[in-house]
DNA sequence: ACAATTGTTGTATGATCGTTCAATAACAAA
DNA sequence: TTTGTTATTGAACGATCATACAACAATTGT
């Protein structure tokens, strides 16, 4: 006698649910991260959802902790110049730069505006972000004793980076990853004077 | 006798149903954007939309060309320093730049990812806009016998100004307009190597 | 083998969605 | 005043939405 369905661990299915939803966002935006739509991608039948997570917008809130906790992570190297390296190489790699995310993105974003629960995790999470290139660039401009505008350029650096992803996802035929990778450096090095330019240029 | 309604041109009602509907944008985003709220913004009953929009799709079309309508117009002067600057004062000016304009284009720009009608209509505004801030750069660029890559500095302009504007609206207490807009001059000063610096960010 | 636990199903529910349409009434033209 | 045009209304429709819940069954512990 076969079964007529898997029972899984709490835990997994949680992490499935949130991939389903992942995959939802991307393919249609908010409109398409329906019950229906996210049961149907995990495999699952509708009534389950509201088992594991309370109510669609927790689930949502746990989408958007998975799709940010890569920018809360220890950076992985101390030297400054090579963690911002590593912040666009990750931005822009051929995993997470693709159009499906980015349309998960931007749906989120949008919710972020409005819903007041995701919001406040979201400033947590840019809070941490910024302050941690912030960091970076303090320290590059004191190693080569510059005068920069450090919070300025952080700033800038952020929108370069997510304006960079917008500007791919609504018009990808004009650029590649390459040639967006291409602009942040190009974009610190003008900042930076040129100071430091060889150094990261070259070692990609 | 008091008439129950008033009749307007179609023209007319067709304006106020796009204000209605980016008023709705504003306020929900794309889940708010809904035939009930948008005739209840509007001050007119339910059936009415379906009779001056044959769809819902064919207003969100009109609000995009609404709201992207001011990109293609015509500069009002022509050195390329003050049309540059005229570009950045009119997407940080206390009017346009505003909560419930920036949820407004978080939804559109959702929308735009998933929607073909929408998407094309996009591609076309786009390009003409980064045409236009391209030849800007060529002509100063030359002017002052610089060799700078005018394709990517174009790019990381038009990246910078959105997302500025996606950091303002979902992280607001970071910063103002005038940050903003010392932001974007900071930028091009430090890609055309300050030589342009003081024009420019004396003349605000 | 049996009982307890709990992950899972599928239906029911009430709300809201976009759209259609016949009836109505405001306004202009005659 | 009368007629014609058409903007406008409000109800009705089927579809889909998020959620609740009772019945069920897979797994664990005994």
């Amino acid at each position: 006698m076969k079964a007529r369905y898997q029972r899984k661990s709490q835990k997994q299915r949680q992490q499935e649910l949130i991939d389903a939803g992942i995959r939802c966002l991307g393919e249609g935006g908010m409109s398409g991260f329906t019950i229906d739509r996210i049961c149907q991608q995990a495999g699952i039948s509708r009534g389950l959802i509201n088992h594991h997570f309370k109510t669609k917008d927790e689930l949502l809130l746990r989408i958007y902790d998975r799709m940010t906790e890569h920018l809360v992570l220890a950076p992985t190297s101390i030297e400054p110049t090579t963690q911002l390296q590593e912040i666009i190489d990750a931005s822009f790699d051929d995993n997470t730069f693709e159009k499906s995310n980015l349309r998960a993105w931007l749906a989120i974003w949008g919710q972020v505006a409005t819903e007041q629960s995701l919001r406040s995790l979201h400033e947590q999470r840019y809070g941490e972000y910024k302050k941690r290139i912030s960091a970076c660039l303090r320290k590059i401009a004191k190693a080569n004793s510059l005068d920069v505008n450090v919070g300025s350029v952080a700033r800038q650096f952020i929108a370069l980076i997510d304006g960079l992803w917008l500007e791919y996802c609504l018009h990808s035929h004009s650029f590649s990853l390459k040639t967006a990778r291409r602009d942040c450096y190009a974009f610190l090095n003008a900042s930076f004077g040129e100071t430091w330019a060889e150094e990261v240029t070259s070692s990609k």
